[in-house]
DNA sequence: CAATTATCCGATAAATCGTCGATTTTACAA
DNA sequence: TTGTAAAATCGACGATTTATCGGATAATTG
C-alpha cells in the first residue's frame, strides 16, 4: 500500500513539453511563417498535455472492476454533490454503487483520496471537449474567449461536478501534491499562455503582469460560477458567462488602445 | 437542544436598514445637497448594519467563561488553519485552549458549528476597521479603492484566518443560513452598494449589470488572495492588492470614457 | 482444468464525534 | 463572610464513522 505512494503515484509522464516547446522556439528562424507555426506547435503540444495527463496509477486488469471504478465514482460524484464531502458516508457511497464499504477501500485509501480523484474525468473531458471547438479558432483573443465561455458553459452542464469542484475542492491547499492540482494548475496555465499571445497579438498590455491579468480573469469567471451555483443567479449562466468573458477582453483590449 | 435552532438563533436585528433607507431616499427633496447628505446616511447606516450584526445567540454569564470561549475561537482558528477543518480534531482544539473535550461541547454543538463561528470575530473587525479609514474618504471611487485594497491587506497580516475563511468556508454551500453567510454576503453588499454610487457618480457604466461589475471587483481580488495564500505568490500581497484594486477601477472607467 | 491472480465482502478494529451525570467553581444576595 | 443557586467543567461512556484484515468467490492464464 505505500509502494503506491513511492512511485507509479502522480506519473511524471508529459512533463518534457517545455523542454521541448524551448528547443522549438529557439531554432533560428528568418520568416514569420515559421515563428506562426512554432507558436501553433507549442500550443498543440500544451493542449496535448493537459488533456493526456494520466488518471491513475493503478489499472484495474479486469471488465467488471473497472465498470464497478466507475460505478464508485459516479455515485461519489451524486453523494458529494448532495451532501458535501464532510458530510458524506463512505457507506452511503458504497451502497449507492451497490458494492460494499470494503471494496470501496480497495479503490481507494481514502475518502479524502476518493474525493479529489472525482472531478478529474470532467476535467480531463472539458479540456478534451475545448480542445475540439478550439481547432476551428486561429487567434489568441478568440481561443481566450472561447475557454472563458465554455468553463461557464461547462459548469451549467454539470451542475454536480461543478459544486464539488468550485465549492468544495478548487480553493483547498490540501489538494497540493495531488493530480487534481496539477489538472486545475493546467487549467490556469492555458489562460497564462492565451495571455501571453495577447501580447504578442498587441490587444493585451504588455505592462502589465501576464499572472495578474489571469487572475482578473479567472478571477470573474469563476466568481459568476460560484454565485450561480450557490444562488442560481443570473438565471442564464451561459448567457452571463458569454457576457462577462466579452466585457474580460474588452477591457483589456481597453487597456492598450488609449 | 433543539431550542437553540429554533429561537435565539440567527438574530434578526438590524434587518430593518433596508427599509429605513428606502424611505429616506424616497423623501422628496429638491437640492442636490439634500440628496447627498441621504446618500450619506444610506452609508453610514450600512456600515453601521454590517459591524453590529450580533455574533451569537447565546451569552456566557461568567468572566471565566469568556474567557474559554475566546480560548477555543483561538485554539480552532490555529488548529484549522494549520490541519484544514476536515482533518482537524475537536479532542487537539479543546487541548490546544487547555479544557476538555466535553467542555467544548458546552460551546459549540459541532465542528462545523465552530468552523462557521471563528471567521466571524475578524470579519466584524475588518469592517469595523474599514468604517474607521474610510471615514475620509468622500467618493464612492475612493471608497471602493480602499475597501478592495484593505481586503487584500487584511488577509495578508491574517493569514491564518484567511485562510480559514477563503480556502474552506468562503464558498461552501454548508454556510447558507448561517451567521457567517449574512457577513458574507455583507461583505459584497458593500461592493454592490459602491458600484451603485459609481454609476451615479458617473464613472461606471450604467449599461452593465451592477451584480456582473461586483463578479468582476471581488473575483479579481480574492483570486489574488487565494493565489498568494497557496503558492504565497506574488510576494509583496499589498503592493498586488493597490495595483489590482486600481487597475480594476481604471478599467471600469474605461468603459465609460470612450 | 488446475493454478494463479484479481476482486469482493463480512467481521471487526481504530478513531473520532458527541452525550450525560456528577463535581467544582462562580456570582451574588443576605 | 457565608450560603446557595446557577454556571461551568470534566471523566466516563455510548454512538457513529472510518479503515483493516483474512478468507471466499470470480476471472484469467497456461
Amino acid at each position: 500500500m505505500l509502494q503506491k505512494h513511492v512511485f507509479g503515484w502522480r506519473s511524471q509522464a508529459g512533463r518534457h513539453m517545455d523542454l521541448e516547446a524551448f528547443v522549438a522556439t529557439k531554432e533560428v528562424v528568418s520568416d514569420s511563417e515559421q515563428i506562426a507555426s512554432d507558436t501553433a506547435s507549442a500550443w498543440d503540444s500544451l493542449l496535448q498535455e493537459i488533456s493526456h495527463r494520466p488518471k491513475r496509477a493503478t489499472e484495474r486488469k479486469q471488465d467488471r472492476a473497472k465498470r464497478t471504478e466507475q460505478q464508485i465514482l459516479h455515485a461519489a460524484l451524486r453523494v458529494f454533490a448532495r451532501d458535501g464531502i464532510s458530510r458524506s458516508r463512505i457507506a452511503d457511497i458504497a451502497a449507492e454503487a451497490g458494492i460494499s464499504t470494503s471494496t470501496l477501500y480497495e479503490y481507494y485509501k481514502s475518502k479524502e483520496d476518493l474525493a479529489y480523484d472525482v472531478p478529474l474525468s470532467h476535467l480531463a473531458e472539458f479540456f478534451e471537449s475545448y480542445h475540439a471547438n478550439a481547432a476551428s479558432r486561429t487567434s489568441a483573443r478568440e481561443r481566450l474567449l472561447l475557454y472563458l465561455v465554455m468553463s461557464a458553459d461547462y459548469a451549467r452542464e454539470h451542475a454536480e461536478w461543478a459544486r464539488l469542484l468550485y465549492l468544495e475542492i478548487w480553493p483547498s491547499v490540501f489538494v497540493s501534491d495531488t493530480e487534481l492540482r496539477h489538472s486545475i494548475d493546467d487549467f490556469t496555465r492555458v489562460i497564462l499562455f492565451l495571455v501571453k499571445e495577447g501580447v504578442a497579438e498587441g490587444w493585451v498590455s504588455p505592462e502589465r503582469s501576464p499572472y495578474e491579468t489571469v487572475a482578473v480573469l479567472i478571477g470573474g469567471v469563476n466568481q459568476l460560477i460560484i454565485t450561480w451555483l450557490l444562488y442560481r443567479k443570473p438565471k442564464n449562466l451561459t448567457r452571463a458567462g458569454t457576457e462577462m468573458a466579452e466585457r474580460l477582453i474588452a477591457m483589456l483590449e481597453n487597456e492598450v488602445s488609449r
